[in-house]
RNA sequence: GCCGACUUAGCUCAGUGGUAGAGCGCACGCUUCACACGCGUGAUGUCGCAAGUUCAAAUCUUGCAGUCGGCACCA
């Protein structure tokens, strides 16, 4: 079989998820094992008015990578997934389309109508973020899509509400909120962002005492809401002031009389210790103003418009001008003592950036009191959930839930689950799951509905459990007891409070557990100049071009690579590198399979002891008080099966891959079990990259292409396309589409190779057993033996790049060595020659050859040298020899030093010590050596 | 104001007590029968600054500087 020169990913995009998804691949009932453990993450929704940015693409990697990770390791796995209905954004994007289509308002059609669009707009466009993910080649299960306005998820929303309602902990009250003018809904604090204004002012207001000529002079960056003011507060232990306490302010611009009261709040060394209070319009006034019973005095509409509190001079007027009028109004009466320039921080709505108002409100609220106590009390005694990484985040959340104060819910919105609250026409409410049974609490039909909804967290924070089919009516479902608390949730950092820790508040009351053991945070992606990405900056950098660009899969691992928790700089440059590896594993396949001829996937070529255990279960009893793991087994019971059997009879380079590779795929499964994804995918980048094909296959090439048909040729053949097959394994969860795409390229591979959970499912790659690594195959030995040929490999290569040796022109090896290296370089002798470019290897316990070569020093005593007859240039010869001597004179010296210390020598661990001298032993021998070298040239 | 993170090769980033790493970039050489999205070789860092702990510090402690983030906020 032959294939493409280079790997085109559009192809492998295109038909196997198509593929996975009809063979109902993603679902966990594709696992036959009624015993299976179970796996279960579920996606944090994204907005159903979204689009894929690459914020998603990583947080979307790396849980397909873990579910696909567990999913092969035979786990019952169910990545859930759904979208938010999202109340604000939606609303808004529907709003503007509105009016640009019918240049109407929501108003102007009435609720129904208006609601009845948005549907028709998330039907008609809801799917495109279910498309991306598609293209990302998430492994969802389809099956079990929600969305948070789903019937049974409204229903729970509705039972949390009530419950919540009647135990308490929900309230409707009437308190300072946050207004958004523009988007006309109040705003919980979390969605609220401070952002300084470096060119705001303070104004100082003079207010005069009534019957006197005294003035007391307040400061406020805020003129137009002295209109609202209904007090002058002072600190009690002002002496400046003590007299004016009780005293009465004819309030300018109104005519209303106001009080001068003393409250502790009052600092005395700011401004001018006399603060103007507007009870209705700022929240510490607030509570100033209820300490002293004060007047709530309204002065704006909620578009930020003055109303007619504020007097027939200003009412109609916006806060900005009639802040202008204030102050000239101020002037004109001699009042404005003057004015400061002064940085204010500013509350902004965080979706539409408008300055938000603090305004008196009647809005619903829930006391998190006792919820709050469950998280913290999870975290205190489970450590639950588990942060990766723990720092910052576990002490931000614990110190957030610490100081949490009540959560305003409602939202002057249309789009979402409207509040299950009715009013009667004398105002009492009823609080109930359906109109029915308001109606029946209330004992009228005469009700109306409260309009507003509910904050789309609300809904959101019941997600973990929700989606798996708990309402409040139904509380027991089979999703349930398989899939909660669910594993793992990824996320980012800016929905820690929003998100994470409502939903381990409302999962521990509602279902009594916790809604995930573990959290992972995953950092931001930055432009490349490490900037927030942003649309206002428009230095975003679309996934699906990306995607269009290098391939999915290259998108993905590039993606797995950055995953540490910390924010990192977008670079096209690293995908590339990644499109780049994609493409080195389809042309070390394709190597593969163009000499596959006689060759099978078959992992006994890789551990002949599974062999001797198919054999033992073939023989039966009459062998079985012999043990299989006797490396010797097999001889004793068939002495020429070892000779012969090609799979026993492994050369140095098979022992070393096969060992390299067990170590990898031990490491690996340790990486992914602990989140380190960077960890993981370096593991396989340079595993495969360099000691597979850089190494192994160049080592194995003569053989493996040999024309000569024979068994040890197709047990070599055998041996790579199934490290092949096994490689991919370990790739396909964060390579999904090429891994698939080679895996079927391979000769026989069949659902045979699937985990035992999956024996019937149709073959693919993604239900292969994902390789454990076996530990026994470790062989050290093996390794050191290998690295020996490295290294004398590389050095003749240093000598011929150094020495400017065409590779047209094949030399000589001279080795110096003692007997086991020189067996070992005696057994790989033609891969010695090949690999080097060389003709003759010449290996003897001492060197012998002329003046006129090139030498090195090799670890062990050994020694290299090639005869350049002609050919040599003594200056650079000498030259490169000094740089050898010099650069281990360097960590000579420092060895010395460290072994000359008394203090090290006796505190250090000796084996420490031990390995020190054996190093400088080693250092000293081969600087003798080059040191004779280079005097023998001189 | 409080809390925290970060500062490592030209760039982007790994590395948490024991000889400084990767990818890209750079230099030199290669139509070596999978791959130039490739192969080989090489150069490059007083690990932000200062002090401390330790036989030993990029790694732990403290301080400082710079960058960034979270929370709170005085009218």
């Amino acid at each position: 079989m032959e294939l493409e020169k280079a790997y085109n990913p559009t192809e492998a995009e295109s038909t196997h998820y198509k593929k996975w998804e009809a063979n109902s691949c993603f679902a966990p009932e594709i696992n036959e094992n009624p015993n299976a453990e179970a796996y279960s993450i579920v996606i944090p929704p994204p907005n159903v008015t979204g689009n894929l940015h690459m914020g998603h693409a990583l947080q979307h990697t790396l849980m397909d990578v873990l579910t696909r990770w567990k999913r092969m390791q035979g786990y019952k796995t169910l990545f859930l997934v759904g979208v938010d209905h999202a109340g604000i954004s939606t609303q808004l994007m529907v709003t503007r389309q509105l009016k640009k289509e019918e240049h109407k308002t929501p108003q102007d059609i009435g609720r129904e109508a208006f609601t009845e669009k948005v549907w028709a707009w998330k039907n008609q466009y809801g799917d495109t973020i279910t498309k991306q993910i598609r293209r990302e080649g998430l492994s969802v299960d389809w099956s079990r899509e929600r969305f948070t306005m789903d019937e049974s998820l409204s229903i729970a929303v509705r039972n949390v509400f009530v419950q919540l309602y009647e135990e308490g902990w929900i309230y409707r009250g009437n308190r300072i909120i946050n207004w958004c003018p523009k988007d006309k809904t109040v705003l919980s604090d979390l969605e609220v962002k401070e952002e300084t204004k470096k060119d705001g002012k303070l104004y100082y207001l003079q207010y005069p005492v009534k019957d006197s000529d005294v003035k007391i002079t307040v400061a406020t960056t805020r003129p137009e809401t002295m209109l609202g003011d209904t007090a002058v507060a002072v600190n009690p232990d002002d002496e400046r002031y003590t007299d004016l306490i009780g005293k009465t302010i004819e309030l300018p611009l109104t005519n209303r009389e106001i009080k001068i009261i003393a409250d502790e709040y009052v600092e005395l060394d700011f401004g001018t210790g006399a603060v103007k209070i507007t009870p209705a319009h700022d929240p510490n006034d607030y509570e100033i103003g209820m300490r002293h019973n004060l007047e709530q005095l309204n002065v704006m509409n909620n578009d930020a418009t003055m109303n007619s509190n504020a007097g027939a001079d200003f009412e109609g007027l916006d806060r900005y001008a009639a802040r202008e009028k204030v102050v000239e109004k101020f002037e004109e009466l001699g009042l404005l003592e003057k004015i400061d320039d002064y940085e204010v921080v500013l509350p902004h709505c965080e979706r539409c950036k408008t300055v938000v108002e603090p305004l008196l409100s009647d809005q619903w609220f829930v006391n998190m009191s006792e919820m709050r106590d469950l998280a913290l009390n999870l975290m205190r005694t489970e450590g639950v959930p588990h942060f990766s990484p723990q720092v910052p985040h576990e002490k931000v959340y614990t110190t957030w839930l610490e100081n949490l104060k009540d959560w305003t819910i409602s939202r002057q919105l249309w789009w979402g689950h409207q509040i299950p609250a009715w009013y009667d026409e004398d105002g009492n409410v009823f609080v109930a799951k359906t109109e029915e049974e308001a109606i029946a609490k209330a004992g009228t039909k005469n009700l109306t509905q409260d309009p507003d909804v509910l904050d789309t967290w609300f809904s959101s924070a019941l997600w973990s459990f929700s989606t798996l089919g708990w309402n409040g009516d139904t509380t027991e479902t089979e999703d349930l007891k398989t899939f909660h608390p669910t594993n793992v949730l990824v996320t980012g950092r800016d929905i820690i409070f929003l998100w994470v820790s409502r939903m381990a508040m409302t999962s521990l009351k509602f279902v009594g557990e916790k809604p995930f053991d573990d959290v992972i945070i995953h950092g931001t992606v930055l432009d490349k100049n490490g900037q927030r990405m942003s649309k206002t900056k428009n230095n975003g950098v679309d996934p699906l071009d990306v995607f269009d660009k290098y391939g999915v899969d290259a998108t993905r691992i590039t993606l797995a690579d950055s995953a540490t928790g910390a924010d990192f700089a977008w670079r096209d440059e690293k995908v590339e590198s990644f499109r780049n590896f994609a493409n080195k594993i389809w042309n070390a396949t394709r190597f593969c399979l163009m000499n596959s001829e006689g060759a099978q996937v078959d992992e006994t070529f890789l551990n002949p002891k599974k062999e001797v255990r198919q054999i033992v279960k073939t023989l039966g009893s009459e062998l079985r008080e012999l043990d299989e793991e006797d490396e010797e087994f097999l001889d004793k019971i068939v002495p020429e099966f070892a000779e012969d059997n090609p799979k026993e009879n492994l050369s140095i380079a098979d022992k070393w891959i096969i060992s390299r590779f067990n170590k990898t795929a031990i490491a690996l499964n340790k990486a992914l079990g602990t989140y380190q994804f960077h960890e993981a995918v370096q593991l396989l980048y340079h595993f495969f990259w360099d000691d597979f094909c850089d190494w192994y296959i160049e080592l194995v090439k003569d053989e493996i292409t040999s024309e000569n048909i024979n068994t040890a040729r197709d047990a070599a053949r055998s041996r790579i396309i199934t490290l092949i097959e096994q490689s991919l394994r370990l790739l396909h969860p964060f390579m999904p589409f090429l891994t698939e795409e080679l895996w079927h390229k391979l000769p026989e591979t069949s659902n045979a190779l699937h985990n035992s959970a999956y024996k019937n499912a149709d073959a693919t790659i993604m239900l292969a057993d994902f390789p454990k690594g076996d530990a026994s195959m470790i062989d050290e030995k093996a390794e050191a033996e290998m690295q020996a040929i490295i290294e004398l490999i590389s050095k003749v290569r240093n000598i011929r790049a150094e020495m400017n040796i065409k590779p047209s022109d094949k030399p000589a090896i001279h080795i110096a060595a003692n007997g086991d290296l020189q067996r070992i370089f005696r057994e790989n002798e033609a891969q010695i020659l090949k690999l080097a470019r060389a003709t003759d290897l010449i290996i003897n316990e001492s060197l012998d050859v002329p003046k006129a070569s090139a030498k090195a020093v090799l670890t062990g005593g050994a020694e290299l040298a090639i005869p350049l007859e002609g050919l040599i240039d003594f200056d650079k010869e000498i030259e490169r020899l000094e740089n050898q001597i010099a650069k281990l004179d360097v960590e000579g010296e420092r060895l010395e030093k460290q072994l000359s210390n008394k203090n090290f020598v006796e505190k250090a661990p000796p084996e420490k010590v031990e390995e020190l001298r054996a190093r400088l032993s080693e250092i000293e021998n081969q600087t003798k050596t080059l040191n004779e070298n280079l005097k023998s040239l001189q």
